[in-house]
DNA sequence: CCTATTTAGGATAAAAATGTCCTAAATAAA
DNA sequence: TTTATTTAGGACATTTTTATCCTAAATAGG
């Protein structure tokens, strides 16, 4: 459905949206640790996310990454669109090239349903809703997320 | 969402599918030629089906792949089933090893829903009703598809 | 200014998915 | 029985995705 780098964006953005009301910055560091993604490679998308603004960065000492209000008011489409781009939200599901409308693919009715329901679920979901369910204790990101300190 | 191996295999099945009626067998090298795709590699593919149950073979002169009625009573996601496997309906949106009930992901709620959906659609469409779609000039599997001769 | 820290980005490497090639096995017909 | 045809299956090649490593650039503080 979407890629495995998607889904350690989705995760990262959504650590980094979860630990920055307490107005720290977090470093690849303790992001990859935190998500259970390996660390060069989450860099790398770190990097991607910030140049598609959805997250924001800073370098040097007391730098890395943090999500300003705005960013976090994204839907998680946002993501996706970043690391995988939107063509699984458009592309035939049987994989031809040409499919549409006036020369349809046998799959093409019902999947474009499908389709239709998968866009909308990511784009109506925002970083902060995923963020908040996951500070409020609903929901986790890791096996052994950190707990809050009593 | 589904691998371009599976999209391949099931274009494969329903252009079989469609010839099927004919009483005729196909070789490799015409369904590869119809569903526009790798030859070599659609002939593995048409083996796994074949070990899966999905479509019959028969070796040597005048043989070749066809499918039998009882098969293309089957749903697609038994092809699904055979290439990719059914993780897809059942794995973390988000990617995580341990994501439950007890301890969802913070997207799991709209995922499942998600993913229920995507299964019931490849559960409830069968072979038959694609093919049939295709025999009867309705939809395509190719962009320059075989016309009937007049 | 100098140093330490952290992200940016290019070059590579490893793993997985996709694709090819060759020989073996089965089968039908001459 | 021999030959031609077609699938089966193992070995290998290529491409794409995922992952690593190293140096450069930015920045905060001493």
């Amino acid at each position: 459905m979407i890629s495995k780098s998607c889904q350690y964006a989705l995760r990262a953005v959504v650590y980094v949206a979860s630990k920055t009301g307490e107005n720290a910055k977090l470093n690849v560091k303790q992001i990859a640790r935190e998500i259970d993604a390996p660390e060069a490679f989450t860099a790398k998308l770190l990097q991607t996310l910030n140049k598609h603004n959805i997250i924001t960065s800073l370098k040097g000492p007391y730098g890395g990454f943090y999500i300003e209000d705005h960013q976090t008011a994204q839907p998680i489409l946002n993501i996706v669109h970043a690391i995988d781009g939107l063509q699984v939200f458009s592309a035939c599901g049987l994989g031809l090239k040409q499919c549409s409308e006036k020369r349809p693919c046998p799959f093409h009715n019902d999947y474009k349903t499908l389709r239709a329901k998968m866009l909308h679920t990511f784009q109506k979901i925002t970083i902060k809703k995923l963020a908040k369910s996951v500070e409020d204790g609903y929901s986790f990101l890791s096996v052994s997320s950190t707990e809050r300190r009593p």
